[in-house]
RNA sequence: GGUCCCGUAGCUCAGCUGGAUAGAGCAUCUGCCUUCUAAGCAGACGGUCACUGGUUCGAAUCCAGUCGGGAUCACCA
């Protein structure tokens, strides 16, 4: 079946026959042609001349021949400057067209009998979702598709973040705000409900800070802290934590609570259990209009004290160490990393000494081979670091473990900050993109004569596509600078561009339906047009594509297919008619390939957590 | 200061396991809807691929250095 596999074991062959060097099938690259030459595959022989000593364009006219006359897929070689451009036999393209499109799983992997975690979202529970999560949550759905696709069985989880001081903030600011308000009773979405609490307490906070400053007692620690030349503002700016924990009533209510939570204080538990609830109700729903779901959910209340076990354990085999004072710590610095605490001198576990614990019950749970956490790139140390303690732990699962790293996400103006009011809420963001494609959609009138229902489904649809593609297009390592008006776009190098090549194959084939046509008779169909051979290209190229979009853990690899399939479509819908082609052979042959890219471009698309609509 | 990431068109991004004349979209300008959905197509404009050096037949791509931007280096999470 692979071609291109055959064309590179025919090279070897050529090579070997013709000049008696052995060459690794796997090591010669066949590029595609570009477009001003003729040919599909273009072999670049100056790799060779090394070996043999001859100028290019011989050795290139000579494996051309070699293979024209060895291998029936090549009809036909020409050379250029050292490149030989190979020309595959119409037949190829027909029998790869006849082979896949009926085929609406082609691209997809046989299971590997591998299993695959893949963590991410991962929020706190104090405040709603925000861009930075969007990214976050499109990134981990869409890698847990591809390496689906790519033959894993995935598990897809998310450890979220239940404790704390922060969730101790939105809980005492409810108890002393909110006069006993419920979601349902103000009507507000529950996690913003929560949320706004936690910003109510920030506000009575600062206010209590500002008056405290007037005070003597703040005077006095202005004179005995103050640093040289430092301004009463600047100080007071850096003093806040330290005011928080030492000074504030509300701080000093806030870790009681924290304590009582610590002690199981029935109370604070029940309240706990509350406002975390209305969190969950929130989240889910964002989960739902995004289209993505966990098959589990860690709490880190549950698993916080994890670990501590396996810190016992690297101390005993002289992993880990212990200091004079008694805390643990592990040294790095022969890999180019520092001196690292796993255990406090008080005996408490610190942040990571969690991650170990939960690692290994997650391998033990479910037998794991690999394990990819989706989080921003300000942990790529923490990540190096943990990976490599676990690895030194020996871990059977360590060497699959992975950090999806992805950059922040920025607007134009520089980096959301809650200060400064300029975060970006998740669901503001769907329901603007949502405003703007209904908008859009109502001045076509195209689906005017749909029920409302469905109108609302497709626009919800192409919204999102929207949305999603416009974040998920970058490489997930690199930055973003978020243009909301540009994620909000409907035309162009979008998710609705790619739907709207679908839209016009679907169209294309009810309309077939409506007329007699011998789909047989593609195979009487001779002298491809050349972007008919460039599409047919791109639809062998799929399988790979996911495959390195798997190894990689990069969707942004479908994305930029997805988007390149689609442009080659929209020029081939343009300059060819599929249904008034010429011949009846030609209208089959089309009407196959169209059909075949609907199912690659809904494949690639659904990888990427984004729905394809029938019409728009 | 150490480590890691980034720097490509006015803007947002592809291309980076070395190959032919560096690509898209947006923006600006110009054409194309009695013909399968114009959320489309075609054209124009737009580049010192941050800089310098090295490796190579060949460098945006690999290596070294420099300069810019970001992250991180807590007995925080």
């Amino acid at each position: 079946m692979d071609m291109l596999q055959r064309v590179q074991l025919a090279c070897a062959e050529a090579i070997a026959a013709l000049y008696g060097q052995q060459i690794p099938a796997t090591d010669i690259t066949l590029t595609p042609t570009r477009r001003e030459f003729q040919g599909d595959y273009t072999l670049v022989v100056f790799p060779f001349i090394k070996w043999i000593k001859k100028a290019p364009d011989a050795i290139a006219a000579e494996l051309g021949d070699y293979l024209k006359n060895h291998l029936p897929i090549i009809a036909d070689f020409n050379v250029v400057k050292g490149f030989l451009n190979l020309v595959l036999s119409e037949q190829v393209w027909s029998e790869l067209l006849e082979y896949l499109y009926t085929k609406p799983n082609y691209g997809r992997h046989p299971a590997n009998g591998q299993k695959v975690m893949v963590e991410y979202c991962s929020p706190n529970t104090n405040k709603p979702l925000h861009l930075g999560h969007v990214r976050n949550i499109l990134l981990g759905w869409s890698a847990s598709k591809i390496l689906e696709a790519a033959g894993y069985e995935v598990v897809r989880v998310q450890i979220i973040n239940d404790r704390g001081i922060a969730i101790c903030k939105s809980m005492l600011a409810w108890q002393k705000y909110a006069n006993g308000a419920t979601p349902q009773s103000v009507g507000v979405k529950s996690d913003h409900f929560v949320g706004n609490y936690y910003v109510e307490f920030e506000k009575h906070f600062r206010e209590e800070y500002a008056a405290w400053q007037q005070s003597p007692e703040a005077d006095k620690v202005f004179e005995t802290y103050q640093k040289k030349g430092q301004s009463r503002e600047q100080f007071f700016k850096d003093f806040k934590d330290r005011y928080f924990n030492q000074y504030s009533i509300l701080g000093s209510e806030a870790a009681e609570m924290l304590r009582r939570w610590e002690a199981g204080d029935p109370q604070v538990l029940a309240l706990w259990q509350q406002m975390n609830q209305w969190v969950y109700d929130g989240f889910e729903q964002t989960y739902a209009l995004l289209g993505v779901s966990f098959d589990k959910y860690y709490y880190e209340s549950d698993t916080y004290l994890l670990g501590k076990d396996i810190v016992e354990e690297g101390l005993q085999r002289g992993i880990f160490y212990r200091e004079t004072d008694g805390s643990v710590w592990i040294n790095l610095e022969d890999v180019g990393m520092d001196k690292k605490v796993f255990q406090r001198s008080d005996g408490t576990s610190v942040y990571i000494t969690q991650d170990l614990g939960t690692a290994r019950q997650r391998y033990q749970e479910y037998g794991i081979e690999r394990m990819v956490y989706v989080v921003a790139d300000e942990q790529n140390y923490h990540f190096q670091v943990l990976f490599e303690v676990l690895r030194r732990l020996g871990e059977p699962y360590a060497n699959g473990l992975y950090h999806l790293s992805y950059g922040m996400v920025e607007l134009p103006t520089g980096r959301m900050k809650s200060r400064e009011g300029t975060i970006v809420d998740a669901d503001d963001l769907i329901a603007e993109v949502i405003n703007v494609a209904r908008a859009n959609s109502q001045e076509r009138g195209t689906l005017a004569d749909l029920p409302q229902d469905e109108q609302e489904t497709i626009i919800r649809q192409i919204a999102l596509a929207a949305l999603k593609f416009h974040i998920i297009k970058v490489q997930p390592k690199k930055r973003m600078i978020f243009i909301p008006e540009e994620s909000v776009d409907l035309q162009g190098q979008t998710g609705p561009y790619i739907q709207n090549a679908y839209v016009r194959i679907q169209s294309v084939l009810r309309k077939a339906e409506e007329i007699h046509l011998n789909w047989d008779a593609s195979a009487q169909y001779v002298h491809l047009q050349d972007l008919e051979k460039e599409l047919l290209r791109s639809l062998y190229e799929f399988p790979d594509i996911i495959k390195r979009a798997a190894a990689e853990y990069d969707p942004s690899l479908i994305a930029g297919y997805a988007y390149n399939l689609a442009k080659h479509f929209h020029r081939f819908y343009h300059d060819y008619s599929i249904l008034r082609a010429e011949s009846e052979a030609a209208k089959a042959f089309r009407l196959k390939l169209a059909q075949a890219i609907s199912q690659v471009l809904k494949t690639a698309m659904d990888l990427l957590g984004i729905e394809m609509p029938e019409k728009m």
